[in-house]
DNA sequence: TCAAAATATGACATGTAATTCATAAAGTCA
DNA sequence: TGACTTTATGAATTACATGTCATATTTTGA
């Protein structure tokens, strides 16, 4: 929308940035950011070497603003899924079904998603990660308002800490997409988002 | 004790071998493979760089022995867990159980596991990753068979496929693990493992 | 059209890390 | 002890990646 004010020269230049961003999401998504080297992502999108410091001041550099640029994507999916329905229920629904829809729309993303949220971040040394577990954080704390609303309404009941239940149910959801994104005919991200929620919902034991 | 029996040059191979393992482990699981060196290892564990090739054809080489001794010792561990009870609800809660002490017991493993299960394997190019997918396989299915007995003694109601919810359950774990490593003060591993098995026992929702 | 300004290029300087191997050191045993 | 075998060593080799910068190319606007 506001592109189009933007003189010429930078909407070019935000698109030859955005292409380089594509071209290293592939990269590093295939080959983790130690494998990939920086002639490699200037051929792949066409550009010299040199170029890519005219957009990125180094390699690290970049690959913060790819990971940062896919993390800001996702979480705002996955908050506005929620925000957009007043129920709980249908909230944890909407939920587990964006997140679905997220990553299927994006499979190069799961990998730079799990390589971050899950121990690989150590792969670049400078500070990526606080900044990443910061939005994860907050992204948490909202998904589990929703589980301490429906408490307060009666409508769950307290068999554990919301919060807890929050880290329940997003790491039931990755789990989901790992197994499928492993075994993509066997373990396919099942449509029907209660699937995943009876695990949840349901009492194995209880009555 | 077989080790007593090998000619005294074996044992001291042996012994020489696990101790760079050791240094590698704690050097690999702080900095990740990639900003680790021979040159490192090799200092901190005494050795100079050729006598490491003594030991391991290559880097990789002797990464791969790292996480195959550790992802040995892990599952071995899990699966006995399992197996210490006839009583399903009490083989999960050996499982929940085992699983924080394993850890605990071994820190650095988990960084080193997560990175491992967790999308960064593609830090090393060769075929690591089947291995290690095949036993994680194999032990899931073990964890599944468990919420298989246990739906056919009708101890557990049919919410949902039992591999999924030996997947959920291991996914639950592993996220409390994880919380517990990056602020162990607030988020401890659940001494008592009802605490995470209620999110599957108890229905959020159900009567 | 053409020269000044802006931008892009890629050969190169620099650094680092994996692996090798000629040599030194340690061990063996008559 | 001393000749011979085995093992350990680390300097040197090789390979490759990052980031720079003098130069070439393109754009601008008079």
């Amino acid at each position: 929308m506001e592109e189009k004010r933007l003189p010429r020269k930078e909407r070019e230049f935000l698109r030859h940035r955005q292409e380089i961003l594509e071209t290293a999401l592939e990269l590093f998504s295939e080959k983790g950011f130690h494998n990939v080297s920086m002639q490699e992502i200037a051929q792949k999108a066409e550009f010299a070497v040199g170029t890519m410091y005219k957009f990125f001041e180094n390699k690290e550099d970049l690959y913060k603003a790819l990971v940062m640029e896919q993390s800001d994507k996702f979480h705002s999916a996955l908050t506005e899924s929620i925000e957009a329905s007043d129920d709980e229920i249908e909230k944890l629904q909407n939920y587990v079904r964006a997140k679905g829809e997220v990553f299927a729309a994006n499979v190069q993303m799961i990998r730079l998603y799990f390589a971050e949220t899950r121990g690989a971040s150590f792969n670049v040394r400078a500070g990526l990660d606080p900044e990443i577990r910061k939005r994860y954080g907050r992204f948490l704390e909202t998904l589990a308002a929703v589980f301490a609303n429906g408490m307060k309404k009666k409508r769950f009941k307290k068999i554990a800490d919301p919060y807890h239940l929050a880290v329940a149910l997003d790491s039931l959801c990755n789990a989901f997409l790992f197994l499928w994104l492993e075994t993509p005919d066997q373990h396919p991200y099942p449509e029907d988002p209660d699937v995943i929620l009876n695990i949840l919902f349901k009492g194995l034991v209880d009555p």
